[in-house]
DNA sequence: GCGGTAGCCG
DNA sequence: CGGCTACCGC
C-alpha cells in the first residue's frame, strides 16, 4: 500500500501537477493538504479521469482544506473539528482492510512563538493538545486498530529536520515547546515515523522549502514539516519511503514536496 | 522600414511572446502599448538580447505606458504629456533619417459615451482635442516633416473596423463622436491611414478581441482599434500592411495583436 | 476575462 | 515568494 502527503497549497492551481505525480507515482491513496478550494470546486473530475475515483474531500475558501483521494475503495470517512473551529483541518478514511488513514493540516503558529502574545501558536499548541487527548480515547476505545497518519504538520521534530538546529531553535516549526507536545502526541499512540524508520538519522531530510529562496536546491534551508506515522501494531511494515523533491523543480510548484511511503500490508 | 504597433498588456509578463515576435517578424521598431510597468522594471535584457539596442520606453506602476524598441538608433527621443497628466500615454522618437515615429496610447473612455456624466470618455475627447491642436502647431512649423503615428488610438473608425457596426454605435470605441474627433485629428495632419492604404475597405480588419468571449476567433466579434497613420508626403510608400493575429493565439495572450506595416523608405 | 494593485498569510 | 481576497481598469 504506497500512500502520500503532500501540501499542495492550492489543488485548483496545480491540479495538472497533482494529475502528473499521481501518473508517475501511482499511489494507492494521496493525502493533500492547503486546498484553499471550497468543496463545490473540487476537481472531482481530474481525479475520476486519472483513477482515483474514491475521494473524500473536505476544504473552504481561502484557506486550510484537506482530502483524501483513492483507488481503493473507503469503508468510511470521517473529520474531526480540533479547537471548536470549523477550519477543515482534519480528515480520515477506513479502507476495507480496516486501516485508518488520518490527513492533517496542524496551524501554522504564527511568527511568535510564545502562546501569551501569539494566538496562532497557542492555537497550534492546543490543536495538538486535543490530537493527544482525542487519540488517547481512541485508542483505549480500540486499542487492536491499524493506523496511518499523515499530513503537514508544520513541525520539523529532529536536529536532522531541519538545515540548521541552532538557527532555528526560535523559530516556530522547531521550537523546542512544538517538538516537546508533538512528542506527546507520538507517545499517545507509540506512533512510529515511517519515514524515520528507513530513513534514519543522522540523514537529513526535508520536505518544505520556503519559496522565498533564490535556489531552493542549492541553499537547502529545508525542513521536514511533513509526516507519515503508523501505530505501533504496524513496525516492520515500511518498505520504502522518500521525498519526491524533483516536485519542487516543477513549474510554479508547491512550497512543499510529496512524502511517500510504501507499506507491507 | 518595417514598424509595428502592439497593445501588450503587460510587457514583464510577456516579454517571452515579444521576443518571439521580434524573431519572427524581424521589425526595424515595435512600438508597445500597455506596459504597466516602472521605468526601472523595464526588461532590456530581453530586448538588447534580441538586437534591440534602441529603446525609449516611458512606462508608470500599473497602468498605461509605451515604448518604442529599434534595431536603428534614434537622432532624437521625446515625450508629450496631455490633458495636463503624467499618464504615459505618448513617445516619440526621430530615426537617422529624419522620420518621426509617434507612440500613443489614447484613453480607453469608460462605458458611458457621455462627456458630461462620465469623466474618462471627457478625457478621451479632450485628449484628441489637444492632440490635433498639437499636431496642427507642429505641422505649421515643419510642413516637410515625416511621420509614423502609431499606437492603441481604442476608435474602430470604421464600420468595417468592427464586427457589428449597428451593435456598436453607442459603445464606446465606435461611437459617432469619437469617431468624427479622430477624424479632425485625422486632418489637421492630412495623414494616409497606411493599413486601409493596403488593405481598402469594405474588407473587415481588427486588431483587438475581448477577453470575455470564449472562442475569439470563431465569433470574431473584434475591433480595429490599434492604427497606423503616416504623413501625407509618405503616400505610396505602404508595401504591406497586416494583423499578426496569430499572436492572439499563444498561451496567454494580449487582447491585442500586433499591427504590422512595412513602408518602402 | 484577465491584466494590475494592496493587504493577509505562511 | 507566492498562494489567497478584494477592487480597479479595459
Amino acid at each position: 500500500m504506497k500512500i502520500v502527503s503532500w501540501n499542495i497549497n492550492s489543488v485548483r492551481l496545480r491540479i495538472e501537477q497533482v494529475v502528473k505525480f499521481l501518473e508517475e507515482q501511482q499511489p494507492d491513496a494521496l493525502c493533500l493538504q492547503e486546498l484553499k478550494c471550497p468543496d463545490e470546486y473540487f476537481p472531482h473530475d481530474a481525479f475520476e479521469a486519472a483513477g482515483y475515483v474514491h475521494r473524500h474531500n473536505h476544504g473552504m475558501k481561502s484557506y486550510n482544506g484537506v482530502a483524501i483521494v483513492s483507488r481503493l475503495p473507503f469503508a468510511e470517512t470521517d473529520i474531526k473539528h480540533f479547537c471548536g473551529k470549523e477550519d477543515r483541518r482534519h480528515c480520515m478514511v477506513t479502507f476495507e482492510n480496516g486501516v485508518e488513514l488520518h490527513n492533517f493540516y496542524i496551524p501554522a503558529g504564527g511568527d511568535e512563538p510564545d502562546p501569551a502574545i501569539n494566538e496562532k501558536f497557542a492555537h497550534k499548541l492546543s490543536f495538538i493538545d486535543e490530537m493527544t487527548n482525542w487519540w488517547s480515547e481512541r485508542r483505549a476505545a480500540n486499542p487492536d486498530r491499524k493506523a496511518v497518519l499523515v499530513g503537514d504538520f508544520n513541525i520539523a521534530p529532529s536536529e536532522n529536520d531541519v538545515w540548521s538546529h541552532k538557527q532555528l531553535l526560535k523559530v516556530v516549526s522547531h521550537t523546542p515547546v512544538e517538538v516537546e507536545i508533538l512528542e506527546k502526541f507520538r507517545q499517545s499512540g507509540d506512533f512510529i515515523d515511517a519515514v524515520r524508520d528507513v530513513v534514519p538519522e543522522p540523514e537529513k531530510l526535508f520536505s518544505w522549502w520556503s519559496y522565498r529562496a533564490r535556489d531552493w536546491r542549492k541553499s537547502n534551508k529545508g525542513r521536514r514539516l511533513d509526516h507519515v506515522w503508523m501505530t505501533p501494531n504496524m513496525a516492520g511494515t515500511v518498505r520504502t519511503a522518500s521525498v519526491y523533491d524533483i516536485a519542487r523543480d516543477w513549474e510554479k510548484p508547491s512550497d512543499h514536496a510529496p512524502v511517500v511511503v510504501e507499506f507491507n500490508l
